[in-house]
DNA sequence: TAATTCATGTAAATCGTTACATGATTAT
DNA sequence: ATAATCATGTAACGATTTACATGAATTA
């Protein structure tokens, strides 16, 4: 369960109401690392704040109430990420089918791998095109903040789109050594 | 819940016990792409067999049952490879991880990105020794699994790779750049 | 014959999602 | 005024994990 892990980590970039925490959740982050839906980060931030990891530090129009972490949360947050437990806990849907893929008929194989070798370019290309737009150094403090995913999330995209098309030449090539 | 359709394809490549399955995600498949244990395998394939999508075809010593995917649930499989639901569940603790390195002191973050950079190396090159000792072809039927999802593996680790890097160069650029 | 591996299961507790619910503020 | 967005929450259901449990077959 690493929610509370990932809260801990947004919050000590930049302090965030729970509807602020929940936008992330549905960009970058929930795309490639972790999901959360407000229902579940608003009484998890209930739990941190029991247990002394985070405090509301503002509270706003509309009953919006800002956390941050404390010192407790920051030394929690860093103890996680600096001890990689095994097995680290993985699912991902995607990743799965391409896993499967093997199970399909070669016909349906090919299908897929060619939807996600487009995928992937048109989304790499997308990535790009928005990075293209960013600084070409790291920006200091919150700014910083994903731009080192952006990059991650552009490798991620690159190593699938090579991958597909590797393996779309190598069942081609086993389709055409059959059929000769 | 992508858990019935992992058990459909695995079952599609070759019949196989809950038990035989449980293994299959304490490799590979659950290192990357989806994890499960005999506790949540057992009851969801008796699901499966409800439905029928699957069957008992084989009962062996120690009351073992060989699982077979019937022609329906071969059509429910192929159905959810070929149309990817978004947004597709996401959770990678790994990634996730990557995702909150800006939250640290930049000291912390280098010490993280090294042991990334350290682990995904010694990984991929174990990776390339074993698949240094597999056929150049892709193997026909059952024998093919695995195949496509080592390559994955193989390019995921270069990717991961070549991004800590990127991001230590970066990191180590920003530090310099502050200090001088 | 003792330890290990094979092989399956249940129960309780935790975690996560979906559906339901409310009201304030801002933009059209 | 109306719609959209901001902002928070609860309840029920379903999924997952952890702990508990059993016994057969094989290996040392």
């Amino acid at each position: 369960m690493s929610l509370p892990h990932a809260l801990l980590g947004l919050l000590a970039v930049e302090p965030r109401s729970g509807y602020e925490l929940t936008k992330a959740f549905t960009a970058e982050l929930g795309r490639y690392a972790w999901q959360a839906g407000h229902t579940s980060i608003y009484p998890e931030l209930g739990k941190l704040a029991e247990r002394g990891l985070v405090e509301v530090t503002e509270e706003g129009a509309r009953g919006s109430r800002t956390y941050s972490v404390t010192p407790a949360g920051y030394a929690e947050l860093r103890s996680w990420m600096l001890t990689p437990r095994r097995p680290a806990k993985v699912r991902n849907e995607q990743v799965l089918r391409m896993f499967l893929i093997s199970a399909l008929e070669p016909e349906d194989a090919l299908t897929l791998l060619h939807g996600i070798a487009d995928r992937s370019a048109a989304e790499g290309a997308e990535l790009r095109r928005v990075l293209g737009e960013a600084p070409p150094e790291i920006p200091a403090g919150a700014d910083g903040f994903g731009y080192l995913a952006a990059e991650y999330g552009l490798r991620q995209y690159d190593a699938v789109h090579g991958w597909a098309r590797w393996a779309i030449e190598k069942l081609e090539a086993r389709a055409g050594a059959e059929s000769a």
